[in-house]
DNA sequence: AAAATCTTGAAATGACCGTTCCAAGATAAG
DNA sequence: CTTATCTTGGAACGGTCATTTCAAGATTTT
């Protein structure tokens, strides 16, 4: 007997995914959600529930829809470093041009505010962080069975170095740094795990 | 004729430094500030202006005072990688014990947060990254010099991937990431850029 | 068509935001 | 000791914050 919903909450919080992303949660009030989305205050608080939940809703989906994907593809991917060297040029590609260019990564920047300090937060950003690691640890274990990486190197300690580099281009990336030099960067870190040069 | 401060500008501005360092600058009060210094409003505006100046000169006292002198014993060292190394120790023990532990680096915070929009705090992050890699470079110069690093290893890109990996150590460590965790890694990455393992 | 139930719009809530203002207090120079 | 000038305390400013409330509107079932 009810009303049914006049809107879609998905395409909203899509919408909302954008703002927080860009301008951060502590930055963002609900005013700019209510005009961003064009839902008015009760359909948002009744779908949602309050601000932090709200947040927790963005972050949530921001892992699913954009992290995810772009972890099992590299994790999936048989090529071994040529997998991991593309998933730096995609990530560097989307952190300085296009849409969200400049816009960093939504779980990198959550590490660097107030909102870490909520559990719930707190578990998406080690849930990312685990996810990340062993993406790229099953690329390089793929690489070293392919004999492509220099003897000694550790795929372990090699997936974390380079989770902890991606979360360096997120950050650099949203200051403004250029995509020709952070991709400088990676190719010398992937290069010094590799088997030295061939001609 | 006039009045002399009641109060040491310097010492007040610390206490600045650590509130916005901790919490960020969109999720710190005025009330904040004036709780926390002992201040009250008139002064606190007579001698820095408003929130946004108090927060520039809070961020540019940040890296005269915790950045560079780090920066500077890196580039001074003469033993190459080990300085590097020390480096990287002195930062993680920085990070995540102590009275600053969890609270990031405040320029590295700086980065995700939307105060990074103002020029003059994203002129202030820039010097910092510059001078981050110039410290690296120069460490990696020495290292070189001495026969320490493994052929084909280039200092100013291995420079400008050692700084990336301190923004990722800054990030991670503000949301928890163990100690131990975080010098495997860096341990890891200077292997790499090392001559290999002597027995 | 009527009843039931959810959604929606818009106003109102009290708390807090950054900032300003001004009278009262304190200090140094004449 | 008076005068000039800055500092200080504290109240007050308009605006915005997240959240709640409630009557009016819309839709499905009976």
């Amino acid at each position: 007997m009810p009303d049914i919903k006049h809107f879609d909450p998905d395409a909203s919080l899509e919408t909302v995914v954008r703002l927080f992303w860009r301008q951060g949660v502590a930055s963002t009030g609900i005013q700019d959600v209510v005009t961003a989305t064009g839902l008015n205050r009760s359909s948002l608080y009744a779908t949602f529930g309050g601000k932090q939940e709200l947040y927790l809703a963005a972050l949530r989906r921001y892992l699913e829809q954009r992290s995810q994907p772009v972890f099992r593809r590299l994790a999936e991917d048989e090529r071994g470093l040529p997998a991991v060297s593309e998933f730096f040029d995609g990530l560097i590609e989307t952190r300085c041009s296009g849409e969200y260019a400049r816009w960093g990564c939504m779980v990198s920047n959550a590490h660097a505010g107030a909102e870490n300090s909520d559990p719930a937060v707190r578990a998406v950003l080690d849930q990312h962080h685990r996810e990340l690691c062993e993406a790229l640890y099953a690329a390089l274990v793929t690489a070293e069975r392919q004999g492509q990486l220099a003897p000694g190197t550790a795929p372990g300690a090699s997936a974390d170095l380079l989770a902890l580099l991606a979360y360096g281009v997120n950050l650099r990336s949203r200051a403004g740094a250029d995509a020709a030099t952070l991709r400088n960067t990676v190719t010398a870190a992937l290069d010094s795990l590799g088997v030295r040069a061939a001609p």
